[in-house]
DNA sequence: CGACTTCTTGAGGAGACTCAAGGGTGGTGG
DNA sequence: CCACCACCCTTGAGTCTCCTCAAGAAGTCG
């Protein structure tokens, strides 16, 4: 949830703001780091904890049987890693980290407490669940009824919406850790066709990218094709219960 | 979230726990109701509440410029209405009845209050969100990752476990109200090959379909078919706030 | 500099789509 | 009570998108 108030900066460190973040991490434990391609949370794996994603990214993907990968969300420091998972027993998906990567454990009980204790931020923290629902629907709506061109399109789009949060100054031109094989699980698609149609929305004049470094050229026409509104969360706050 | 308590019937109202039903609807206003096909939230309109569903069976949509129609989710009674996009200024699905339907509107007030007064309902609410997540999380991974026969296995999987919440005593033969057309807006295909699966699913003795009733009659195969594990929503509540 | 991963490009094939026509089924009104 | 209409479902034929398999080029890291 970004603070949309003229003091720009709360929405520096992405999803939470900066008082959020201090908040949480004070419910949290100690934090711990993981290297490039660490399993953070493994699929099946018994939930006792979630995690706030501190530094680095990190990946959540859910592996079918037949041993295809699915990406569902990269995530950006201020990200909360595990938390759909609370709701079983065990985690629907696998977090992997995609460079070094530190994160802050919060286990159950502090969670629960927060509830409690600091309504506001739990409310926060309910309306990012709602956001991050919107992109997951956006995302269904994008593998079920569009092409490989479009899936593409609305994959760069929520990165770059999603990098924006975390720096308002970036421009359209940002880094993203991430292989053709990467951007091909993100979109359900086979690397080798990512290949293909990457060079069709060069050709466009739409996105470029170059080895993790993306571009967007034309944000109108690539929102077009997506044929997806851009969304900016902008809450109503009226309704939030005050601060404590 | 059911409750899983031996007292079973508590999960008589699907999502919502008879209790926290009541507590939802102390906060709500008037219930209202809508007929079979009336859009009871609109795409890109404000939003200034969401719904509690009482009875009747809605869906919500997101259409494409191209006018294709991507269904994300079936109701049933004791869901909540057009929550994730509290997130944003305006709604990012449409939500339409299925039925003759019957609601109670939750303004965003009482639903800030509830996070102040009633810490263990937020809590609740917010397990939900995160099990209306890691649906669209398998949703995903099989609209990216499987074929039509295998997205409609998971269709047909998610549907059962649903209905099943509401009635568990139901067995694997229920009625859902939906035409092919509405199975194909969920699984992201057209509803002719729609037509051609589920003669296929019919012939390998995994699931009949005869105009909106389903009877499972393979579910170990079904479930293998699709891929994905049958989730069953099961809380660690030790850690959740204490009722009050 | 060699081993590995990533990216590109080609050829052939399969799954799902489009277009189209025909048969059921249920509802409505004459 | 029957005729008609609207919608739903089925089936066929042809097409296109995307996949698979494969081989080679390019970049990266020890």
């Amino acid at each position: 949830m970004s603070e949309l108030s003229p003091t720009a900066r709360l929405t520096a460190f992405g999803s939470l703001s900066d008082q959020e973040m201090a908040l949480l991490k004070d419910l949290a434990g100690p934090t711990c780091r993981f290297s490039r391609g660490d399993a953070i949370i493994t699929e099946g794996a018994a939930t006792s904890r979630c995690y706030l994603l501190l530094d680095g990214w990190t990946a959540s993907t859910i592996t079918l049987p037949s041993g295809a990968r699915q990406m569902l969300k990269v995530h950006m420091p201020g990200d909360l890693l595990g938390t759909p998972s609370l709701a079983y027993g065990y985690s629907a998906e696998t977090v992997t980290a995609f460079s070094d990567v530190t994160v802050a454990a919060l286990a159950l009980a502090p969670f629960g407490r927060m509830f409690e204790e600091a309504p506001r931020l739990a409310a926060m923290l309910f309306l990012i669940s709602q956001e991050e629902r919107v992109l997951l629907m956006d995302r269904i709506a994008a593998m079920g009824r569009s092409t490989a061109k479009e899936r593409l399109a609305t994959v760069f789009l929520q990165l770059r919406a999603r990098v924006i949060r975390s720096d308002p100054d970036g421009g359209d031109s940002f880094r993203v850790p991430l292989t053709q094989i990467d951007l091909a699980d993100l979109a359900g698609i086979t690397s080798v066709h990512v290949s293909r149609v990457l060079q069709q929305l060069r050709d466009d004049g739409l996105v470029d990218w170059t080895r993790g470094v993306v571009t967007i050229i034309d944000l109108r026409r690539l929102a077009e094709l997506s044929g997806l509104p851009l969304r900016v969360a902008q809450v109503e706050r009226s309704w939030l219960p005050a601060a404590r």
